[in-house]
DNA sequence: CATACAGACATAAAC
DNA sequence: TGTCTGTATG
């Protein structure tokens, strides 16, 4: 193969980068220029010219989605098959390493993984088991708090109460976690992670042969990296590997979930003379999206800096439209779908996108009466299903007898006569002996401690499990999901449900064909069942079947990160809304926010309509809006604002700020005293001069709308 | 044990 | 306002 395929495509920079020589190396890619093209050519080219045996590259993504594209797109190149190269998640490499060094890292042999749902379910029951009320202490706190430790590499070992009870009490609840997990050989998503990391660590030898093993070690949107990710990095990369990341600040949207943009500093910090590669040209948007995108994100401070710039058009200038409320403003977005559909354009060249997911309803009803087919994204995912997370955990528990949550979660599914009481008695039991549930149900049973028929419901389960467990042994894993899911009766049960029995047993059917078409590892010496399960854990499904028919995309603006549409509505355009309220607070969540803008922006090729709601019901309570300052921070010459033949109201962005519109002293949060209602706090304001309006939450006469020149408000 | 109702709650979400 | 969870009831 010659290298032009490989080199005849990209730009200057691209090809610097493609082609660095083998030294640390970070790429700043803007939106739009040419990323993933970039890390696939990379590895084409260690392949095909610097004749890197594929064993020694490893190319770490954040989604199995990207994951999947790239080595694709990488077979597309090379012509190739890629099944043996290292190209995978955080997550799914932490997991094949630990499978493979299991002893080493401390694990059973057969753990499994639990996603956050069944991490809560185990919190939940934790602080029942030691009488800590839910409402003094809520489980998600407790998940929240064991999640960011693990983020960040710290044991409970590691942590210092600080003579704060709270503190101490969630550090001892982290070590109990832990204990329980350890004993029902369970491991967390942060837990893959961390365990990964302190395997590298701890473990010379392991770190020796690893290091000495990957040669390249290339990542995928770097931003998003935490601080576990950051070090399992560099512990791989060691002395001799080289690491090539991708990344870009400006698109660095989830600090809430860990990630560390500064861990695109501390790359430069870590590996003096790094080569820094940046990617400007943009091949997606026009140039009016892109300078208006630019000078959006150029209101931020905490910059690496990048300027996106195009050979293509101009293009239509950048849309504004201020709805009356969100009813008309789905409204407006629909009409213009048909215009453009009309036009000729697809469906799904449409992307609705906003801030919040209760956003989408309005959208969706409106696009149910104009009859116009749509897709939502996010919601539940298939191996997140109740039924299927059901068939799995009787799997599981075959599996693993000691897997306390499956035993919880199935012991009484479908009904067969376990009660709260009788399962009550067995936690208790398992408390008592420090045993697993399993276990402790054989003993309660032996005990004769129960009534009788509690008592034979309870041996029922057990015998159930043991013989699905005899009769499945040697069969293939599809017989063997099928067998379970039938014999436990969860196929009639399901079945039975009137509303969504019919989808229900659909999935279940679905599940067996997702057994049937998985291909276990054949170097694996695990039974398919084990990884199988792990399987459905990592890969936990896209949200719905891929799209029957041309459908317009709603979805969150974080969900629409990597994707690219024709053209791209960003609706509710809001300040406390986008940017949300609870992220506006300080000036890193106003920033990130800013960013998620940036997103937005960036995501269309041709066209780009803002849109916001004068007033808004949510929650069931009507607030008045005042458009969002990234509106604001979009030069005007760029915008063309879309008015209703009838409105008569000023044109935004001539719109006196809500400082000015609240120039009498009067502020949002301000408390106030009003003559005849009392006391109260400003909620909201609009207008301005003598229209000017606030909102007041009176404390005793609740929430009222007054116009300043009248209301004579005293400012406390 | 299934269903009905009351009350709490409501940013974003990958693995 | 709508959805979800937990509890009361037949």
């Amino acid at each position: 193969m010659d290298v032009t395929a490989i080199v005849e495509p990209l730009n200057e920079p691209q090809r610097e980068a493609v082609t660095a020589p083998a030294r640390p190396t970070l790429v700043l890619a803007g939106a739009g220029s040419g990323k993933t093209r970039v890390l696939v050519h990379r590895i084409a080219w260690l392949i095909r010219v610097e004749g890197l045996s594929p064993q020694r590259l490893l190319a770490v993504t954040f989604t199995n989605k990207a994951a999947a594209e790239m080595r694709q797109r990488i077979e597309a190149l090379l012509e190739f098959p890629t099944q043996h190269f290292w190209i995978g998640t955080f997550h799914g490499l932490a997991h094949r390493l630990l499978r493979i060094h299991c002893d080493e890292a401390g694990l059973h042999a057969g753990f499994q993984i639990m996603d956050s749902d069944d991490q809560l379910r185990l919190v939940r029951r934790l602080l029942k088991s030691l009488e800590i009320d839910e409402n003094e202490r809520a489980p998600k706190e407790v998940q929240w708090f064991i999640n960011a430790q693990k983020d960040d590499g710290l044991r409970p070992a590691n942590l210092d109460a600080e003579d704060n009870a709270g503190r101490a009490q969630l550090i001892d609840l982290y070590g109990r976690y832990e204990k329980i997990c350890a004993d029902a050989g369970l491991v967390d998503f942060g837990e893959l992670l961390l365990r990964a990391k302190e395997l590298l660590a701890h473990n010379e030898a392991i770190r020796a042969q690893y290091q000495a093993r990957f040669q390249h070690v290339l990542v995928d949107e770097f931003q998003d990296t935490n601080a576990i990710q950051y070090d399992w990095l560099k512990l791989l990369a060691g002395r001799s590997s080289t690491p090539f990341v991708v990344g870009d600040d400006d698109q660095s949207i989830y600090r809430w979930r860990g990630a560390r943009v500064e861990n695109l500093q501390k790359f430069q910090r870590d590996f003096p003379g790094a080569a820094v590669v940046r990617l400007e040209q943009n091949y997606r948007s026009t140039g009016t999206i892109l300078n208006a995108a630019n000078a959006v994100i150029a209101h931020n401070s905490e910059r690496l800096g990048k300027n996106l710039w195009t050979e293509g058009e101009t293009g239509e200038p950048i849309k504004l439209y201020a709805a009356f409320n969100e009813r008309d403003e789905a409204e407006f977005v629909v009409n213009r779908i048909v215009d453009f559909v009309t036009g000729g354009m697809r469906r799904d060249e449409l992307a609705v996108l906003y801030r919040s997911n209760a956003q989408s309803r309005v959208f969706e009803e409106a696009l149910l009466i104009a009859g116009i087919p749509y897709r939502v994204y996010g919601g539940m995912r298939f191996f997140e299903r109740a039924e299927i997370k059901d068939a799995l955990a009787y799997l599981r528990l075959i599996a693993n007898r000691d897997d306390d949550p499956s035993f919880e979660r199935i012991v009484n599914v479908p009904t067969r006569g376990v009660g709260a009481r009788t399962v009550e008695a067995v936690r208790e039991e398992a408390r008592r002996a420090g045993t697993s549930l399993w276990r402790a149900a054989a003993a309660v049973i032996t005990a004769e401690r129960l009534a009788k028929r509690s008592s034979n419901a309870l041996w029922q389960f057990l015998r159930l499990i043991d013989q699905l467990d005899e009769a499945t042994g040697s069969l293939a894993l599809d017989m063997q999901v099928k067998h379970v899911v039938n014999a436990s009766g969860l196929v009639a049960h399901y079945g039975k449900d009137k509303l969504a029995g019919e989808s229900r047993v659909e999935n279940i059917q679905e599940l067996i064909s997702a057994a049937q078409g998985f291909l276990a590892d054949a170097e694996s010496a695990l039974p398919p069942l084990i990884e199988f399960l792990s399987y459905a854990v990592l890969e936990s499904g896209d949200t719905q079947a891929e799209d029957y028919e041309d459908s317009v995309q709603l979805m969150t603006l974080h969900s629409a990160k990597g994707l690219e549409f024709p053209v791209v509505f960003v609706c509710g355009l809001e300040d406390g809304l986008f940017p949300h309220q609870r992220s506006a607070t300080d000036s890193a969540g106003l920033e990130e926010e800013r960013r998620l803008c940036y997103v937005g922006l960036t995501r269309a090729r041709q066209q780009v309509f803002l849109t916001y709601a004068e007033q808004r019901r949510l929650y069931g309570t009507d607030n008045f809006g005042v458009p969002s300052r990234f509106i604001r921070e979009i030069p005007q010459e760029l915008l063309e604002e879309v008015r209703p033949a009838m409105a008569v109201s000023r044109p935004v962005y001539r719109r006196e700020s809500l400082q000015e519109a609240t120039s009498s002293g009067v502020r949002l949060g301000q408390r106030v005293r009003h003559g005849k209602f009392g006391e109260g706090i400003v909620l909201n304001a609009e207008g301005s001069g003598a229209h000017a309006r606030v909102q007041v939450n009176f404390e005793r006469a609740g929430t009222k709308w007054l116009v300043l020149a009248y209301a004579k408000l005293e400012v406390m």
